[in-house]
RNA sequence: CGGGCCGUAGUAUACCGGUAGUACAUCUGCUUUGGGAGCAGACUGACCGAGUUCGAUUCUCGGCGGCCCGACCA
C-alpha cells in the first residue's frame, strides 16, 4: 500500500477505504478482466445486484441480527425503515431466482458480478488487504444435487488456479483446507505465501496443498492424508476462497425446482469470491523491490514507459511523439513521460511506477538511431529500431 | 472489543504557558541537464469545543480523527 501510495495508484481516504486513482484503476480493471475472462469460460453469467439490502430477505436467514453478524453497515430510510448495506449476497441472489428456477431444466445456473461489499471491520489494516469497502468478484452456483455441484466446484477451483496464475502468483498460491462453516466439512481458500499475509497455513511444496491454522488438527490432517512432517508453517494472504453452501439459502428462501419425475428438491448452492484490490496488491506486495512497484505484464496498467530527454531538443520531443503515435496506433499502451524534468527524477519515477518495458528517447538514441529498452522485471537493457520494436512488441 | 500512543504547513517532523522552526514539495529567477541538481528569494500551519490562566498550539476535560499490539474476521 505504501509504494502504491506513493506512486499515485490508490489514495487512503480513510482508515480502511481507498480511492482507485488513474493508474491504478487501469491495473483494477486488468485484474476484473482476467477473473471475467475465466468466469465466461466456466459458464458465468455477468449481473450486478444493489449494494442497499432490505431486512426482511436478512431475517430469512439469520443474518440480520448483529449478535450473528457484527460487519454490518446499516443504514436507514428518511422514514426510519432500517436498511443494510451489502456484506455479500448469498441471501438477495437466492431470493431473486426464485423467479427464474423452477425447473430441472433451468439448472444448473452460475452468475457473478463485481460489486461493492461493505463490512464495519474492527479494525482495518494492512493497508489494501483488509478495508470496509472493497470490490468482490462473487458467483454463485445452482446446481440440481451434490455431484452437479461438486462438479462445478472443482471447475470453478481450476479457473481461480488459472486467474492466480495468470496475474504472475501462479508459484506461490496454493489451494488451502479451510472451514467450511456450518455449511460443509471443508471450504477452500487460495492462499498467496507472503510475510504480509495476514493468516498462517501449513504447506507442502512438493504436494502443492496446503492446510489453514484453523483447520489445522490431527483428525484433518489424518483426513487429509498429510502428516506434520511433509508441512511447513508459513504466512499467507488470502487472494480467493469458494465454499459449498449446500441446501442452507435455498431452503430458507424455499428455492426448490421440480425434477424429471415431478418431485420438489432444494437448489444445491456455492458461492465463490476474488477481490480484484486485494489481488491487485498481492501482486504488488510480491514483486517491488527497494525502488518501487514491478507489474508482469498482464495486469500494468500501460506495457511502455516512454521516457522522452529532450532537455528542450525539439528533435527528440518529435521523436517520442512519433514513437508515441507508431506504438498506439500497433496496439501497444503507452505512458508517456513528456514532463520537462531532469534524467535522474524521471528515471527513479519510472522505477517506481514499474511499468514492464522502458523505452528512452534522447539525443543519445537519436544519434545511435535505436532506442533503449529497459527491462523493469530484472534490468536487462537492449537498442531496438523502430521497426524492431513494434515487431517485438507485437509478436 | 481490550490495551497503548498520537493529532503542528501539501507531506514528514521540532520547540514552547508569552502567536511557531526545519526538511521535502510548490512558485519566481539564474545556472545545470542520462540516475531524485545548485544558489537566491517567495508561499503555506497548531483537529473541534469547553475549562484553568493576564495570556493556551502548549495544561485539564469532552468530542472527532489517526496509528500500533491483541481479539475478531461467514
Amino acid at each position: 500500500a505504501q509504494l502504491l501510495i506513493r506512486a499515485g495508484y490508490v489514495h487512503k481516504e480513510m482508515a480502511g477505504v481507498y480511492d482507485l486513482l488513474p493508474l491504478g484503476l487501469r491495473t483494477f480493471e486488468k485484474v476484473v478482466g482476467i477473473i471475467r475472462e475465466e468466469m465466461n469460460k466456466i459458464g458465468g453469467v455477468e449481473l450486478h445486484l444493489s449494494a442497499l439490502q432490505e431486512p426482511g430477505l436478512w431475517q430469512k436467514s439469520g443474518r440480520w441480527d448483529d449478535e450473528v453478524v457484527d460487519s454490518w453497515f446499516k443504514t436507514a430510510l428518511k422514514g426510519g425503515q432500517e436498511l443494510g448495506l451489502g456484506f455479500t449476497h448469498e441471501e438477495p441472489i437466492t431470493a431473486m431466482m426464485r423467479e427464474h428456477i423452477a425447473s430441472y431444466k433451468d439448472l444448473p445456473v452460475y452468475v457473478y458480478q463485481f460489486q461493492s461489499k461493505f463490512r464495519n471491520e474492527t479494525r482495518a489494516k494492512s493497508g489494501l488487504m483488509r478495508t470496509r469497502e472493497f470490490v468482490m468478484k462473487d458467483l454463485y452456483s445452482f446446481s440440481k444435487n451434490e455431484a452437479e455441484h461438486q462438479n462445478f466446484y472443482e471447475q470453478c477451483a481450476d479457473a481461480y488456479t488459472r486467474v492466480f496464475e495468470r496475474v504472475g502468483l501462479g508459484e506461490t498460491t496454493y489451494k488451502t483446507f479451510a472451514s467450511g462453516g456450518s455449511f460443509s466439512k471443508y471450504s477452500h481458500e487460495f492462499q498467496t505465501l507472503s510475510p504480509a499475509g495476514e493468516d498462517i497455513v501449513y504447506i507442502s511444496k512438493e504436494k502443492r496443498i496446503a492446510v489453514n491454522e484453523e483447520v489445522y488438527t490431527d483428525d484433518v490432517l489424518a483426513d487429509l492424508g498429510l502428516s506434520k512432517d511433509e508441512l511447513v508453517q508459513e504466512k499467507a494472504i488470502e487472494v480467493g476462497n469458494i465454499f459449498s453452501l449446500g441446501t442452507k439459502f435455498s431452503d430458507a428462501f424455499n428455492l426448490k425446482f421440480k425434477d424429471d419425475t415431478g418431485g420438489e428438491q432444494s437448489v444445491v448452492m456455492g458461492s465463490y469470491g476474488i477481490g480484484p484490490a486485494r489481488l491487485m496488491a498481492t501482486v504488488a506486495e510480491t514483486f517491488s523491490d527497494d525502488k518501487g512497484l514491478v507489474w508482469p505484464e498482464a495486469v500494468a496498467p500501460f506495457r511502455v514507459h516512454l521516457v522522452e530527454l529532450s532537455n528542450g531538443n525539439e528533435d527528440v520531443k518529435k521523436e517520442a511523439a512519433e514513437v508515441y503515435r507508431e506504438l498506439s496506433e500497433a496496439g501497444v499502451e503507452v505512458l508517456w513521460d513528456d514532463r520537462d524534468a531532469r534524467a535522474g527524477e524521471k528515471f527513479a519515477d519510472s522505477d517506481l511506477l514499474g511499468l514492464p518495458l522502458r523505452i528512452v528517447v534522447s539525443e543519445k538514441t537519436l544519434a545511435a538511431g535505436k532506442f533503449e529498452c529497459v527491462e523493469r522485471a530484472g534490468g536487462h537493457t537492449s537498442h531496438k529500431s523502430m521497426s524492431e520494436l513494434i515487431g517485438h512488441l507485437t509478436a
